[in-house]
DNA sequence: GCATTTATGTGCGCTAGCGCACAGCGCGGC
DNA sequence: GCCGCGCTGTGCGCTAGCGCACATAAATGC
């Protein structure tokens, strides 16, 4: 784990105004984010928000039987604890470091009141939101009808988004759980895309060898993401209306 | 369809203070929404935003071969439309009339100002949205981990809670679509619940008889959903800090 | 360099749910 | 009151993905 980003490696942060980004930077906490450190438990108050740098975060929800399954990521282009400024303070998922990174805190009660103040904050936050919601919706249909290959290919490119280089730390066993399926199924999918030279892979390192062939193998779910996830937030500076 | 209810009928109009409420009246427009009325399409401006009082509208995502799934249900406990206010302006979603019945709408551009006055209505349709987002996150969950069995029950007992008889007029067609489902599998399960006595139904209309047993046979989600709903409606009075 | 832990590979039987085909029957319209 | 459309019932073969049981191999620590 490396040096600390600045907070304008996230891209909400960095939509900000000079000024408005220089009054919010005082309450702004780096953090470093470890793999597997849980922000938040389901239910629970959530005291911070997190605008991860290099970090991904996976909210999830963990069945009464134990199985789970991820209802969206959020890497550099998002934020993690929505519910405190929408109400709740808490919510029923749980929120999962999935790639070490770094990231920035703020304190749950100096958000609601940079949120109040009705400015491009709040804007951006919303539209974010909204961008979140555009994900869970499309989790849901995509857990009905697409399969598991197409389910990992979309997962892939949406992680690959986020990340810098080409290559994904993490196990088979994880990318399972995230997807809520079985690790065998994973490592049976993962390796027909290794034999087609799409991916490449040893022991908890995926990389990506070909974007373009993942992308066919894809289900739509990954383009409408990456679209609405574009959409709100090019949008923003230019239609306020 | 009988008469129009009152805007009181809908539960977030109805959490507002008198005068808050006085106000927004002028701007409410009753109307009567038939069974299949398709709100939104996706990716389409939304030009009003949607109060029911007693119809139910479901958002729902149709996959590019044509197969569907409802991602949230909206009654009188909520309202259509948050990507007004949230500024994105349109969804990926569509949104239909799956129960007829009334509502009110409101002008875009009306709800806009109104929310950007940052009173109750604000926090309202905000912990409301939250409540939407759960139960987003929760299908995504139920669609890849439970059985349509357990998914049809959760689904009668969301749907029931949303209306004031213990009939739901809907064919096992629709149903399906809603789950996204094979119709055949809604017969055999809706048969199955019916052998026990939980329900009764003939063409097109099915009647509730054991709530219970429904809820027993229902999936942990149905719980989750409606403490979450029940939760960030009862809390905005009294904790607004 | 060896042992231990942890990730990955593989095989197999099983089941839920799908897709398709068609039979029957209820209800609304005329 | 009866016709026909559109629900509902049923059967059957098929497949994706599951659950379980191991075998093997790669990193890690000492």
């Amino acid at each position: 784990m490396m040096q600390t980003p600045s907070p304008n490696h996230n891209r909400i942060l960095a939509a900000l105004p000079a000024q408005e980004f220089q009054a919010l930077q005082a309450h702004l906490e780096p953090v470093a984010m470890p793999l597997g450190q849980m922000l938040y438990e389901p239910d629970s108050p959530q005291r911070h928000a997190y605008f991860p740098t290099t970090a991904i975060v996976s909210l999830h929800y963990v069945t009464e039987s134990g199985a789970s399954a991820e209802t969206a990521g959020v890497g550099n282009e998002g934020m993690v604890g929505v519910s405190i400024f929408m109400g709740g303070n808490s919510t029923s998922s749980s929120a999962v470091v999935q790639t070490a990174g770094h990231g920035y805190r703020m304190e749950r009660g100096r958000l609601k009141e940079e949120f109040s103040r009705a400015g491009l904050l709040q804007s951006l936050l919303l539209r974010y939101t909204q961008a979140l919601m555009t994900q869970m919706a499309q989790t849901a249909a995509c857990n009905r009808h697409h399969s598991v290959e197409q389910q990992l290919c979309r997962w892939l490119l949406l992680t690959m988004d986020r990340l810098p280089g080409r290559e994904l730390v993490m196990t088979q066993e994880l990318v399972a759980s995230m997807l809520g399926v079985r690790r065998e199924s994973v490592t049976e999918t993962a390796g027909q895309l290794q034999t087609a030279g799409y991916i490449r892979y040893r022991r908890g390192h995926i990389t990506v060898l070909n974007r373009t062939g993942l992308e066919r193998h894809a289900c739509e779910c990954y383009g409408v993401v990456k679209k609405e996830l574009a959409r709100l937030q090019n949008d923003v500076l230019y239609r306020q209306s």
